[in-house]
DNA sequence: GAGTTCGGTTAGTGGCAGCTTACGGTTCGT
DNA sequence: ACGAACCGTAAGCTGCCACTAACCGAACTC
């Protein structure tokens, strides 16, 4: 469902377009170019990628289209992260009761190795 | 804060191993490589993309490495969203206070485009 | 100890995504 | 009506990333 909201964010540039939108307010795509290090059709490519997962949308005044954050694609992603959250809570469950016919195995002493590599 | 979970989440074959962590529970590396439609190499690859962005954890049970979801990850794209939703309505409040100078600007009934072009 | 299974790593390749340059369309100003 | 400003799109190039094939080490079995 959020594939297209996360295939948007997997991209630093496109964030940072998101980043400075947010900080500084709706801005026109040549405003946008000149904070963003980047050439302005480039820009303009992003917004459109950003605007196909409702991660922003822009209004026409005049010539130029000012873009602002949208929030519905950040709505969007909320729901795949809590729904995403709850499911692995019933899944791991599901596999300790699973596993746990011998109740010898104990959850919280494993020798399980932590993130951050 | 969360670019390595973003990043993480950016490729559809990284989504679909976790989905697939989520659905199934814990498995071994030979056991995604059976549900996922990649080689085993990829899969260890992406593995250790997840884990360095906090997804995924694994447990050594003799030769083989158990991985199941990990919500630390989770967690900061949690914290990232919530402060990202946060700090968007706070700068469209002041944007909205900085163009009211002049009264006449109205919020709720401009041209504005809709997302999902 | 030999054989097997499992997994991480390396080397190498192909395809795609992001960037720039160039062009065309639209709108405003004079 | 002409020029300027702004934006989107097309074309083309480059670099990176995901993938596979091959290799090597580690651990369990007999």
């Amino acid at each position: 469902m959020a594939d297209s909201v996360l295939d948007a964010l997997g991209d630093p540039t496109r964030r940072k377009i998101l980043e400075t939108l947010r900080r500084g307010g709706p801005s026109s795509v040549a405003g946008l170019a000149e904070r963003v290090p980047v050439s302005r059709p480039a820009i303009s490519q992003h917004l459109k990628v950003l605007g196909g997962a409702g991660l922003v949308s822009y209004e026409s005044q005049g010539t130029r289209n000012i873009y602002q954050v949208d929030r519905a694609g950040l709505s969007d992603l909320r729901t795949w992260l809590d729904q995403f959250w709850d499911d692995a809570l019933d899944a791991f469950a599901e596999h300790v009761r699973r596993v746990e016919g011998s109740p010898a195995a104990r959850v919280g002493s494993t020798g399980m190795k932590e993130r951050r590599a």
